[in-house]
DNA sequence: CTATAACCTACTAAATTGGTCAACTTTAAA
DNA sequence: TTTAAAGTTGACCAATTTAGTAGGTTATAG
């Protein structure tokens, strides 16, 4: 099983699209500018996401990209799947064939283990993590840091 | 967040001291027979294994390694972390400085996601694996593998 | 037409994994 | 008291993955 700072990164960036793309679409570099994750990177990320029909793009000048679905319906486990390939805990992928074509002696464990991380991360949307108060906290902070003053009423209206 | 075939390995080795460990020593040259791990890996992880107080070494002819508490008080998460440092899925390790010394966007779901993942593998034992039926039934065709006839009645007097 | 931003491909440096190998030291059976 | 079994240590290595660069090409709003 793989959690690192690819999956964690294309979190990240979903959870700062359903932040702040409500109007209108969300620039890879207004994303990499708040989050700190770099604009090349981000760009992979976003091939996959797309593939997977978890976003969708508007091409030129204000293009972006936009969530395909309502939050609601984006969960974190999908995110991670898209980039990651799989959340699985198994050595074998699932296919049981560990050790010399037949179960090796944990397989049930990791099974087991893989269908609990996957139903927890199932189990949370992006539209969830969006209502939660630290969330929204530490994202008014990001906010802050990169329109330190006057632009912010330019780019508002 | 990491858990490769170093932490699948480590329970997998665990487990079958806890199966042979009865009542002599088991050595990792017939662990490595058993459940297909090169022998000098298993040398590095269970030098990470004796550090951490999980098991025991006995030296010289018939020598090998015992559990150093009862299968009971052994958990599954205890040897990952014992050789894979920590089942942690934070980026920052916990100290929540993710984003230039602030929490990142995302913090709070991998903390969530850890604790999750370390009650799940706290909670279960050795010898709860022991007791799974199917983990008998695969010791079993492990077993019938590497003593193919007579040396058995020699081992097991 | 020009600036913007997605899209695409190739490359790379660093880290991690999953080992191998050789040279020990310690212990205990014969 | 040999001597062989077994643990211990450290150096090394190939393959893979991660994280990121670089340099382009489309597409489109203004």
């Amino acid at each position: 099983m793989r959690l690192t700072t690819k999956g964690r990164y294309a979190v990240t960036a979903m959870l700062d699209l359903a932040l702040h793309g409500n109007d209108r679409p969300v620039s890879l570099a207004d994303i990499s500018g708040r989050q700190d994750i770099s604009l090349s990177y981000l760009e992979q990320l976003f091939a996959k996401l797309r593939r997977n029909n978890l976003v969708s793009s508007v091409r030129g000048p204000g293009g972006g990209y936009r969530l395909s679905r309502d939050g609601h319906e984006i969960f974190v486990a999908e995110i991670i799947d898209a980039v990651n390939e799989t959340v699985d805990a198994t050595g074998c992928g699932g296919t049981a064939d560990c050790q010399q074509g037949e179960v090796c002696l944990t397989h049930h464990l990791w099974c087991d283990l893989s269908e609990q991380i996957h139903s927890f991360l199932s189990g949370i949307s992006l539209s969830q993590l969006v209502e939660r108060r630290e969330v929204q906290t530490i994202s008014a902070r990001q906010n802050a840091r990169n329109q330190p003053n006057t632009e912010l009423s330019l780019s508002e209206v």
